[in-house]
DNA sequence: CGAGGCCTTGAACGAAATCAAAGTCAGTGG
DNA sequence: CCACTGACTTTGATTTCGTTCAAGGCCTCG
């Protein structure tokens, strides 16, 4: 589902001995209905990180957003005992730095899985341009909504599904990351460590072993170190296997009343 | 650390038969800054739910945010299955619907656990505004990107934290929540029930019961059905119980090249 | 008073963590 | 070139935490 407009696939054009892109390209790399401003003059610069680089650190002051071009990236929480919580693996398309503006400081740390490409997105300028720029302006809600709704999701599978079943959506997701960016869905290499895969799971790096040996085994997946191969995509994503009688939606009793109509004008949704 | 102006206790004035605040009112509940608008004469109308009632629904076309003014209730993801995962449990001051803004529809589910006076505000309507008020944008933005610090901190407790932790850092919240309101932070009325905490928490209602018992027993607080007496927060505080050797930060060898500067300007934080 | 939610507690089970050991691989230096 | 090192991975054995299943008590509301 890829764009096929003649954008140089490397997304940008050098300047200065230096990347550049414009605000097409960015809302491209977003996934973003493209802007129409005035904005072939309105030129992102590039930066290249190397792999184990960090792009910001938790407390540092906050001024910019990143959009990764290319490369895979961690974001991670640290404890107050300097344990690691992986938050997210940005990769092509993902926007970072957004958990800085409130506060106007990091509270999380992204490092280079690998060497980066990113856009620099001066979140100042950003919002300046998003003052006369009605559609910016929106993107910028809109983007950050998004962001929301991912953690959300996030959430709701750290709450409610087994380790396998986390394995596998994981793999799933990666596998249609991968797609997206024009590589093959069905045979890629990971960027991070079991352990890095665990923490982001809320599991230990043995059972992430454990598990894609197991998926390995009945025949989902083939592995080899980093090496995975996606044998059957729809074992994988239906493969839900939640502790069952958890959590069934039910109204309680004294919610009767919410058949009548509400204080205000209310879709009756369901 | 209330603002101790003289706003009145339940915010807002009567006209024609209803609540409405402006936008001072709405900033002081939200603990932000005040804006400097002249805005006496901008009003956001209030809405009364009552228990069980739902505020929005997954799906519903968005067009409002929602401030709490008073009451509690939970936001809630609902998978396939009919299952709900609650994600938060929004009481005074809580910010609500910012998950729908991304695809112009809610992607969770608000319901009300009491009876509720909430702060309408059409969205339009605020991003409007906004365009002309450099203030109200920044704090819209800061708003937004606070929810997402919230959540990554939520996604940090279910990927590390031990059920006895998640259970004492949610008892330490909402004290700390009840205080904030100007009620008791030492006794106060749950108004969830175990099985919702429980979701929340990612845990069976079994677990969280057994929890609270065993708290209870070692005299860190007092349970009683719903009501809870706090009797040593600093306890509950510091209780951490995390999966130990889990997770230890440390850089890979292959991440050496992080010692040299980056690309850009980039502060050398730890 | 009875019914239905909700909460507690016990007992057994099971999924995932922990502990431990051996194997793989990339990079380094002799 | 090859052996050595250190990080990463796999696999096994054991333990433990939290779930599941089950039963009984409590409280509210009709």
């Amino acid at each position: 589902m890829l764009s096929t407009q003649p954008v140089s696939h490397e997304a940008g054009r050098q300047r200065q001995g230096r990347l550049w892109s414009n605000l097409k390209e960015v809302c491209d790399l977003l996934h973003l209905p493209p802007i129409s401003i005035n904005s072939e003059e309105l030129l992102f610069q590039h930066v290249q990180f190397k792999t184990g680089q960090r792009v910001h650190t938790i407390g540092q002051p906050f001024d910019m957003l990143y959009v990764v071009n290319s490369g895979f990236l961690k974001t991670v929480l640290i404890d107050e005992f300097g344990n690691e919580q992986v938050l997210a693996f940005p990769m092509k398309g993902d926007l970072m730095g957004v958990d800085g503006i409130h506060n106007k400081t990091y509270s999380s740390e992204a490092v280079a899985l690998s060497d980066c490409d990113l856009v620099l997105l001066p979140f100042k300028k950003l919002t300046t341009l998003g003052r006369t720029h009605v559609e910016l302006e929106n993107m910028m809600y809109g983007v950050m909504s998004r962001e929301l709704v991912r953690e959300q999701a996030m959430i709701g599978m750290l709450g409610a599904l087994s380790a396998e079943a986390r394995v596998a959506r994981f793999l799933v997701t990666l596998s249609e990351r991968f797609s997206q960016m024009g590589y093959s869905s069905k045979l890629f290499n990971l960027r991070m460590t079991r352990h890095e895969i665990g923490s982001y799971l809320g599991l230990t790096l043995e059972t992430v072993s454990r598990t894609l040996s197991a998926f390995n085994e009945i025949g989902l997946i083939s592995v080899d170190q980093r090496t995975i191969g996606i044998k059957d995509a729809d074992a994988l994503k239906s493969l839900r296997r939640l502790p069952p009688s958890r959590t069934r939606s039910k109204l309680p009793a004294r919610a009767k009343a919410a058949a009548a109509e509400a204080t205000v004008p209310l879709l009756a949704t369901l």
